[in-house]
DNA sequence: ACCATAATCAAACACTTGTTCTATAATAAT
DNA sequence: ATTATTATAGAACAAGTGTTTGATTATGGT
């Protein structure tokens, strides 16, 4: 009963997390109030104060957006390039990665990953065989938004739309049919596009 | 004498992605002033409009801090992002810079550059406009590549054809002519695309 | 010298945002 | 049941912040 209902407390960091991780920058009280869905700036305040004394996050000063998230492991040197994504959560188990690729170091966060695009269903969103995209994986995509999707065990990149609240999942090429998953897994959000043509 | 002062363009997308790199958030128009070393907050609204048009940065809403960074600055070493060519062979001189990148060495080398791509001529291709392409400088082009040419003193991103010996570029795109150059100025072929899609 | 454009400033306004204080539910402990 | 603790609400304030407007000072071209 309690285990399903996820506490507001993990709520907020999550939120914290996937925001700055969307937006270059930590979301405002009243922002974290109506994504957990409670009314009062106080109550955000509240939760915070926890979440600094548990050493997750720290506020400092009282500047806008003065949240901070510790333990950020940002950062990271190299990223994996992975390629086809079979069954589950990219492991960056050995078989799946082909190379690496040193990055700069403010946009790319741990978690993140290239994939190595198969097929010609996203071309008309100018995705195409053969193509990298930088992933980040996060379990919230936006309709509108291109992601990366688990059907059929295997990983596939499809634009997320909504039908009567229902999610499809949209290949950008009229060759293809769209996808009317059960289940919709979410593996990350496509966040850019690298084309080597040589 | 123009040299040695680094211009404040420059200066402001510095600090904004040091900023963002130590604060998980990017400054306010104020900080930005007082970095840069002006007085007034409009000079520095005055800059990021300018930031904005060359596609470094985007600016929604009114909320607090909302500067976002473009820019897929993947990767090391330093290469410069140019906008439109204007006349002749890409020098680096300053006026044509729109800033730099950081790049991996193994897929760049001496002398490539990022071009901004304006307008959509090559978007069957997946070369949309707002793009960053790689080029490579290069006066040979194999027909069937696609390069970057000098039209009517700008620089244009076709694909190189040939019909009965004579070269054409080829827009890839319906809406669009061909154009039979008389004289056929290479800069160079583009051997990457890059787009950011945040 | 004159004009156009680019760069900068100062001030003011309205909206955001962090903070604080008090009050009230909800829950747990006694 | 009574009390203590935890969660949440609401309002109000001061400071922070983005935006706009109009003026002023370079700078560059003719």
């Amino acid at each position: 009963m309690d285990e399903n209902k996820k506490n507001n407390l993990q709520k907020v960091l999550e939120f914290i997390k996937d925001y700055l991780d969307r937006n270059q920058k930590t979301p405002t009280v009243r922002e974290i109030a109506s994504a957990i869905g409670v009314s009062s700036t106080s109550t955000v305040v509240y939760y915070l104060r926890k979440l600094e004394k548990k050493g997750f996050i720290s506020i400092e000063g009282k500047k806008s957006r003065n949240i901070k998230l510790k333990e950020t492991a940002f950062l990271r040197k190299q990223i994996p390039i992975l390629g086809l994504i079979r069954a589950g959560i990219p492991t960056y188990a050995e078989e799946n990665i082909e190379g690496y690729l040193n990055v700069d170091d403010f946009l790319f966060q741990k978690g993140d990953f290239l994939l190595r695009v198969k097929g010609d269903s996203m071309k008309d969103a100018g995705i195409f065989d053969g193509d990298l995209v930088l992933v980040k994986q996060t379990p919230v995509i936006n309709p509108g938004e291109i992601g990366v999707f688990m059907i059929d065990g295997e990983s596939t990149i499809k634009q997320l739309g909504l039908e009567n609240g229902h999610p499809v999942l949209i290949p950008k090429n009229r060759d293809y049919s769209p996808i009317y998953p059960k289940e919709l897994v979410v593996i990350g959000r496509v966040t850019a596009v690298i084309r080597d043509l040589d």
